[in-house]
DNA sequence: TATTGTTATACTCTATAACTATA
DNA sequence: TATAGTTATAGAGTATAACAATA
């Protein structure tokens, strides 16, 4: 009972959490690519080969615009389409080398960004934080079935 | 020496789990407003009155980008402009009463799609996470001076 | 007939460059 | 002359609707 209250008040904060975060990751993210496209790359990255309406539906935007997405990212050399061979209608999407090398600088130009604000942070918040980066993990990877986003509201 | 390269490998982590956290919020947030414009509205809300090109730095958007989302926000009811009675160039943005409703609102829809998530968290993660939260905030509210994000890169 | 993905079209949002106004 | 902000224009990115192909 109290638990349950409990994890209804920690989404709340949480939810608040997050809001602002889009601020910190668009300032510290390098320009010259949408932070779409690098959250799908990311993606594609660390779960390996999706398909391509799985992957649109994971990161909450539409069929059409993720088959743009995906032909934008394969004429940069980042991600390749793939055909399925059990079915003819899907389309395989994987992220190439050079897609991962990307992934990788951009991954570090971040890094030192946000190097500079972590280490004015009080020891016990940069503690705090190394210790929910696994819960992150676990956020961020788990299944986000059934209620996709409303379109309107 | 130890302490420098921990934090090193610390920020390279967080950045890492930043990047997916892109994913997890658009999937969450209702649609009808773009992120950058929501996340803007969350700054304004939680801290006060901003002046137009401060708010456009922090915000890692260009300054006429910043006045057309203004405009947008203003035209909704969402925000409004002020003068600055000590410099008459300046351009004062503040949230409305409305905006804050608004803030609440989306906040409550995220918590709702947020919670189903969290629940099939193991206890640990949770407990983390909560544990995480002033520091997350610590995070998205300290001062990104100096280094803007580069335009290209 | 249902599902997977593409194409067509219009709209939102953003950046660069050129400009106005105040200091 | 420098700074704060706006306007003009073009381009990127997205959604809806209509379509093609495979199951």
């Amino acid at each position: 009972m109290e638990v349950t209250a409990e994890k209804t008040i920690e989404a709340a904060d949480v939810a608040a959490g997050l809001e602002r975060l889009v601020s910190l990751i668009r300032w510290l993210s390098p320009g010259g690519m949408s932070l779409t496209s690098a959250a799908t790359l990311a993606t594609l990255e660390q779960s390996g080969p999706w398909r391509l309406t799985s992957l649109a539906a994971r990161e909450g935007v539409t069929q059409p615009a993720m088959t743009q997405l995906v032909r934008r990212l394969a004429e940069a050399g980042l991600a390749e389409r793939c055909a399925d061979a059990a079915d003819g209608r899907v389309v395989q999407v994987q992220i190439t080398p050079a897609g991962r090398d990307f992934v990788e600088r951009r991954r570090q130009v971040r890094a030192e960004r946000l190097s500079g604000l972590l280490t004015r942070l009080p020891p016990e918040d940069q503690a705090a934080l190394a210790a929910a980066l696994p819960a992150i993990r676990a956020l961020t990877s788990a299944e986000r079935d059934g209620s996709a986003p409303l379109p309107q509201a």
